[in-house]
DNA sequence: TGCAAAATAGCACGACCGTTCGTTTATTGT
DNA sequence: ACAATAAACGAACGGTCGTGCTATTTTGCA
């Protein structure tokens, strides 16, 4: 266990904070940084409801009880703003599912553990849409930087998904030839059709039909009826 | 085979269409309603694109080469168009997925046929974004007549592959124990998984990803390693 | 406490939005 | 061919959008 807790999300730095400045950082956050904290709040709840292209920068402002101009100035655009969203998502993501995933034994408990935060996040008891998930419908046509962040995240998780899967593999809880790029597709899926059936249709059941699915898989790339013939 | 083509899709009539008009139906299309058909198909094109949130009336006339005002006379709002192209793609999606499938034997043959039509339309040949899929991202948190609409579309497509799942339970291709709702729900998993990652992350080999899921999937529920336990 | 700098507000702009309305053009039935 | 009707247009409306600009207030530090 050479590197148990290291961080294996999250690859750019959040704020562009002046860095290597002389000593300025007296208290911890100034007072602008925590509006902004604020500000990235209230849009966040705004576009886990309306999605990205939903936000706009008049709502914000209304909602963090500020001026249009004062939100704005923060950001300086409206993607800019939807990219901060973005990264804000992300490391509330890093904390619900993932981080606490590591208390868990590696391997086959810990893709477990995985696996239910992130049912948890996407369908759970919280009534908010899950952004990486709308975000992907809205943005997969249209390039740029949002899309980019959009991208980044998600793509960032998926393969610390998988690294979690090879772990599994190495340990032995998973057959040798079992593949970890078509598992991980699985697994997603699953939580697509979580999202899409319980918070789009409102089927009940969607919970326990992600989890049977999860099991299924499970068995199948365990024991295998057999070698993929 | 009593009723082997009867349309299980469709719930509602397309048009307003004056029905049991005198006989006023002269030619076959009158012109307001063929220029109505081409500004679906415009508005359509840009759906898939930008999604039913994005089409604004003034970019469809614009495409479909007529005045704003011409394009909002056929509609009354922009609610009623969306709705016109939830409709229309529900359409295109029977013909494209649906009615070909019914060539296939009833059972197993047919539920891949409709899988395979499906993963086509969803990240095939054609560029184009699925609105049953980013339209549920738009509108899961937005009640109304284009949410409804959207709603009853999918449900009624569903309905249509559980329909083909129990067929193939009676006619024996899958273990009698076999739960419908959970293979239809897994199936849509593959088919979002693959809309997600081929038209989002633009992961090659998705398609084949989906294929191998749906393939897993059979084999689990035919051979299956031991009854549930 | 005073002063520079940061943060916020206020206001206005051009663009686009959905929608309305009166007019003009095209189509239809006789 | 003509009258009745349907279809399409053009201009304008109130509204919201993102974004600049310039004050004004608030904050942090000497």
């Amino acid at each position: 266990m050479t590197t148990v807790a290291r961080l294996p999300l999250r690859k750019t730095a959040s704020s562009p904070e002046p860095a290597t400045s002389s000593g300025s950082e007296s208290r911890a956050m100034l007072k602008g940084q925590q509006t902004k904290a604020t500000i990235v709040d209230a849009a966040m709840g705004l576009a886990t409801h309306l999605g990205l292209e939903g936000l706009s920068i008049g709502v914000v402002a209304e909602v963090a009880q500020m001026s249009k101009s004062g939100v704005f100035a923060h950001f300086g655009s409206r993607e800019e703003l939807q990219i901060s969203v973005v990264r804000e998502y992300f490391n509330q993501f890093e904390q619900a599912v993932f981080y606490p995933a590591l208390a868990a034994p590696r391997g086959l408990p810990r893709v477990r553990v995985l696996f239910d935060n992130w049912m948890r996040l996407v369908a759970g008891e919280v009534q908010a849409g899950c952004i990486f998930i709308s975000g992907a419908a809205e943005f997969d046509d249209r390039p740029g930087p949002v899309r980019d962040a959009l991208a980044g995240s998600v793509k960032t998780w998926l393969a610390a998904v998988q690294r979690a899967l090879v772990q599994a593999k190495e340990e032995g809880h998973l057959r040798a030839d079992a593949d970890e790029d078509q598992i991980g597709f699985e697994l997603h899926g699953l939580i697509l059709a979580l999202h899409y059936e319980a918070r789009f249709l409102k089927n009940p059941g969607s919970a326990a039909r992600a989890t049977t699915g999860f099991n299924n898989m499970l068995t199948h790339y365990t024991v295998g009826p057999q070698p993929t013939s």
